[in-house]
RNA sequence: GGCCCGUUGGUCAAGGGGUUAAGACGCAUCCCUUUCACGGAUGAAUCACGAGUUCGAUUCUCGUACGGGCUACCA
């Protein structure tokens, strides 16, 4: 066994779409691994059928794809520890439940879900609103501890479905040292008797975790603040199964909150923000629920705002490429407090990553929301250069579409509001006679822009009373970069044209 | 209800006995720009509460409150 190397393990159910908090949780045990020079292991934990939503698995491994978090070892591309799939692995789970069940750690529960539930209702008091099956009702439930030794067998050669569940230890300190945290101690008397192997012979997460944490050699281990509660469990399956000594280390990560309470993916719809890396469709449902490359947002945004939410590195930088990340993460600095997802700051992250970058990396991207618009882009030169000159005012990729569509086609509408108040004929005349004048005049933005002035004040007008009108003119509305910018990438041609399509229809 | 985790401006947060309590997002005002942005400047706004320890607590201790998680043959 290689205890040197750090393996760090992330296990998704494929039950849905994928959103913030596990995507923070994949990028940390990414970081962590890649700034140890370990490895990154993609579990999948497909063991409840109920819940498996066909396609949600290659879902999960585009959107780590997209994100740029890619594992080294994953059903897609398995490894030496396989197979990667908890479906895959069931018959190496049932061993370990049956040595617990042998050395007395586990029992055998006969128990339907009838007598469970009716166990639950009769338990139930004001003060004890969800009872549990623990120390203190197994010997009443039907299980090979309340049961002679005889029955059980016959009850078993019977083929009577039944579940493995481990028996907590009366009034012992469990405890460990989280990464984040530090101690964590939690008395056995108030954790409950988890099934660790279901009647369907699948194990439950307890198990599978244990197990194949160990057979899969993971050294590091990081998960979400909901199983902190579950995490005694899993100890005392080390302690049982392989022994303290070689349990992982762990970290519980915070929580991801929405404007109100744990984010869910209702917040999305209700606040008009994504919560999910990339757009999902539950097949049951048919819904939709968006996620952040389709909003617009770039890979290196995403995964350097997600990285904010919960560690900084002790300066004062806030934009780190997944480089930088990986270099200066540090499993010490990460917040044990849940942090506000902000949808305002996640959108300037992406803006300013739009100006760092350079166009080329995100062209594409772009070009394809344009097609999406049917706004056909045949210039990839001159579309690059569009986009150099507007990625300033943008925030998402989709708002190129609005910035820069006038630069592939003519405005439909002019926004004339803005110019009929002050139009008159001086003005008509002047740009009329602009329009002649283009003709023979060097196409160049200063030129260009010291010439229209000089013919301003010579026609006896401000140049600030004729600039506005001939952006509308070029653009439509009251936006976009400087308009003898917009004037020479437009060309001579096109932009006559738009001025005689004006100035016929004032 | 029980158990566990948490709490610095609206949000992300630095700071861990003495500070003018950083910085960023957002907001407001101004400058730049005769567009919209970008950029620059300024401003409003914070240590949940109560005890204790101390010469001195945002910082340490204990309570309380509040928020969250778990309490499934789900993860």
């Amino acid at each position: 066994m290689n205890n040197n190397k750090v393996r760090v393990r992330f296990a998704p159910s494929p039950t849905g779409g994928l959103h913030l908090g596990g995507v923070r949780t994949v990028l940390y045990n990414y970081l962590f691994a890649k700034r140890n020079q370990g490895d990154f292991v993609l579990r999948i934990e497909d063991t409840d059928q109920t819940r498996f939503v066909e396609g949600a698995e290659q879902y999960i491994y585009d959107c780590l794809q997209w994100a740029g978090l890619e594992p080294d070892e994953s059903p897609l591309k398995p490894g030496a520890f396989g197979p990667y799939r908890q479906s895959e692995r069931k018959s190496i789970y049932r061993q370990y439940a049956d040595q617990l069940v042998t050395n007395g750690q586990a029992y055998i529960a006969f128990d339907t879900p009838e007598e469970l539930e009716k166990m639950r209702a009769d338990f139930k008091t004001e003060q004890n609103p969800s009872p549990q099956y623990d120390r203190t009702v197994r010997d009443k439930m039907r299980n090979s501890l309340t049961l002679p030794a005889a029955e059980v067998k016959e009850l078993l050669e019977k083929g009577t479905p039944y579940v493995i569940r481990i028996k907590m230890p009366d009034n012992e300190r469990i405890g460990f040292t989280d990464m984040i945290r530090g101690e964590v101690e939690f008395n056995s008397s108030l954790v409950d008797d988890k099934v660790l192997l279901k009647a369907d012979g699948m194990p439950t997460y307890h198990l599978a975790v244990v197990v194949d944490d160990y057979l899969m050699e993971i050294s590091h281990a990081f998960r979400g603040e909901e199983w902190l509660p579950s995490s005694p469990v899993h100890v005392l399956l080390w302690q049982y199964l392989f022994g303290l000594d070689k349990m992982p280390q762990w970290a519980h990560l915070p929580l991801i909150l929405g404007p109100n309470g744990k984010l869910s993916k209702r917040d999305g719809a209700k606040y008009g923000f994504p919560v999910f890396a990339m757009n999902w469709t539950d097949p049951a449902a048919n819904e939709l629920t968006e996620g952040f490359r389709e909003k617009g947002f770039l890979p290196e945004a995403f995964i350097n705002m997600l990285a904010l939410l919960g560690w900084n590195d002790g300066t004062e930088q806030e934009l780190f490429s997944k480089e930088e990340l990986v270099e200066k993460f540090s499993i010490d600095r990460v917040h044990s407090g849940g942090a506000k997802f902000d949808y305002e700051k996640a959108k300037w992250f992406n803006h300013e990553w739009l100006k760092k970058l350079p166009v080329s990396s995100y062209a594409a991207a772009v070009k394809d929301i344009f097609t999406g618009k049917d706004i056909e882009i045949s210039d990839d030169i001159y579309f690059e250069k569009v986009l150099e000159l507007i990625k300033e005012r943008c925030t998402l990729l989709t708002d190129f579409v609005d910035q820069a569509a006038f630069f592939f086609k003519a405005p439909e509408n002019f926004d004339f509001d803005s110019v009929r108040p002050k139009w008159n004929d001086a003005k008509l005349q002047f740009f009329r006679s602009v329009i002649e004048k283009f003709a023979a005049t060097e196409w160049e933005p200063v030129l260009l822009e010291n010439s229209f002035k000089e013919w301003a004040t010579a026609a006896g007008l401000k140049p600030g009373e004729v600039m506005m009108p001939f952006r509308i003119m070029l653009v439509g509305g009251k936006f976009g970069p400087h308009v003898f910018d917009i004037a020479v990438m437009l060309g001579r041609e096109e932009t006559v044209k738009r001025m005689e399509l004006f100035l016929n229809r004032i």
